[in-house]
DNA sequence: TCTGGGGTCCTAGGACCC
DNA sequence: TCTGGGGTCCTAGGACCC
């Protein structure tokens, strides 16, 4: 039988915070989204206080915080770098890797013959990764994608499972599945849940019994494979090479609340250069510029969102152009009298920077359009050192409107916040 | 007072073609 | 006068994921 496995990190980001701070082992720590919004991530002792996943901060820190909890602002410098180091101890471990996100990868367990040899290989797994970086791990091993996540669930419920769970054995997967609810199944969400609720599906043992004809019919092929999945049968396949992105969103909402279009202006600018940033990173062009500007969603009275995007006559990675296009957006779908709470930018229609179609109207349509690769190669340079090189909408340079006020230090990632010792 | 950010995939429907 | 059938491509919107 073919075997699967899912490595999933604990409380990923907590767990992270903790590697440099072994004083902090027992202590409940929670982390916290931009501008210290909400809750994004908590360890074991704060979920255990009732800190629910996405809470507002404001809500549960007076409480938390005098109940003894440690808090800490999102430190994605500290999390990317831990995250790697995982993920290269799994790359050497087998042939067959999908790294499905910061915290978690797919593994074809093509080596191991059977579950017992899987489970020993769990164990490994999980005892070379918590030595060499400190981060604990969970790892569910099944023949496919979604019954990995199934034992997955069931290691972290379990205590004396090791956090390595193998289901393989039918009954073994029916008697899980008949306690397990459809909500908790990877690939059913809110909405899926509450419409197969409508129609008496409740447990994720009733949903793999249904007839796959009416799944199609009455929902779609996606739910389709999650049941012939959670049947043992592989639809879903490790993806072990990435494909190139389709669209860049760099996107914020604002500490307060913003009205001025003169204020507004340069924070697009901030979003449209770090967005061409990661676009060239990507070595992709863009022909395609969107920005979109929002009011709260919880602000009852006063709603508004634009939206648009602008058409660049042929694909470009240029920053100065990506700033003509955000710049002539926002100027349309500002509406004056809202405080807006949230703004963003979206690049999209990708080619390949080394595929580039010319335009048929090259001369007229490209007069405005600027395009420099290496221009922009010098800048990335410049800024990848300790010198900024700043466009002029940035002003005032890259003032952050984003608010961390107890983020820890970059251990790993900067030379001047290495952990000392005594 | 204060509510994250960045992605993917699928489908329906419209425009257009012969 | 009578006005079909089959296909592709694109986009917006909805659902999901971490």
């Amino acid at each position: 039988m073919r075997l699967l496995a899912l490595v999933d990190c604990d409380n990923f980001y907590a767990s992270c915070e903790r590697v440099f701070r072994p004083d902090l082992k027992q202590v409940p720590i929670v982390v916290l989204s931009n501008n210290d919004g909400c809750v994004i991530a908590r360890s074991k002792e704060a979920k255990a206080m009732g800190i629910k996943m996405g809470i507002p901060w404001f809500k549960v820190k007076k409480s938390y915080l005098a109940q003894g909890g440690k808090v800490f602002s999102s430190n994605f410098a500290l999390y990317g770098d831990l995250s790697k180091r995982v993920m290269s101890i799994l790359e050497g471990m087998v042939k067959k890797i999908e790294v499905y996100s910061i915290d978690e990868a797919f593994l074809d367990l093509q080596h191991v013959q059977n579950i017992n040899h899987a489970h020993e290989f769990g164990i490994y797994c999980r005892n070379t990764i918590r030595q060499w970086v400190g981060i604990p791990v969970r790892i569910g091993i099944a023949p496919t994608k979604t019954l990995t996540k199934v034992a997955s669930h069931v290691a972290k419920n379990t205590s004396g499972g090791m956090g390595v769970c193998c289901l393989s054995d039918q009954k073994d997967i029916a008697r899980i599945l008949k306690t397990l609810p459809i909500k908790e199944i990877w690939g059913i969400g809110h909405n899926l849940s509450r419409q197969l609720n409508q129609l008496g599906i409740y447990s994720a043992y009733e949903l793999m019994q249904m007839d796959i004809r009416l799944i199609r019919k009455k929902f779609s092929v996606v739910l389709e494979r999650t049941v012939r999945e959670l049947r043992g049968e592989s639809c879903i396949q490790i993806e072990d090479h990435c494909d190139p992105k389709k669209q860049i969103v760099v996107s914020r909402s604002f500490r307060g609340r913003i009205e001025n279009l003169s204020a507004l202006k340069p924070l697009i600018s901030n979003f449209a250069v770090r967005a061409g940033e990661k676009l060239r990173q990507e070595k992709q062009k863009c022909s395609q510029v969107s920005v979109f500007i929002s009011t709260s969603r919880f602000n009852q009275q006063l709603q508004y969102r634009g939206f648009d995007s602008f058409q660049l006559p042929c694909p470009v990675d240029d920053t100065r152009s990506i700033l003509m296009g955000a710049n002539k957006i926002l100027n349309t779908i500002f509406r004056k009298g809202y405080p807006y709470a949230k703004a963003g930018i979206l690049l999209s229609h990708f080619s390949h920077s080394t595929f580039l179609q010319k335009s048929l109207f090259e001369a007229k349509d490209q007069r405005h359009l600027k395009q420099d690769t290496n221009l922009m190669q010098t800048i990335d340079a410049l800024n990848d050192t300790q010198t900024q090189v700043y466009y002029a909408s940035q002003y005032p340079a890259r003032l952050s409107p984003i608010q961390k006020d107890m983020v820890s230090p970059k251990y790993t990632t900067n030379w001047w916040e290495l952990p000392t010792t005594k």
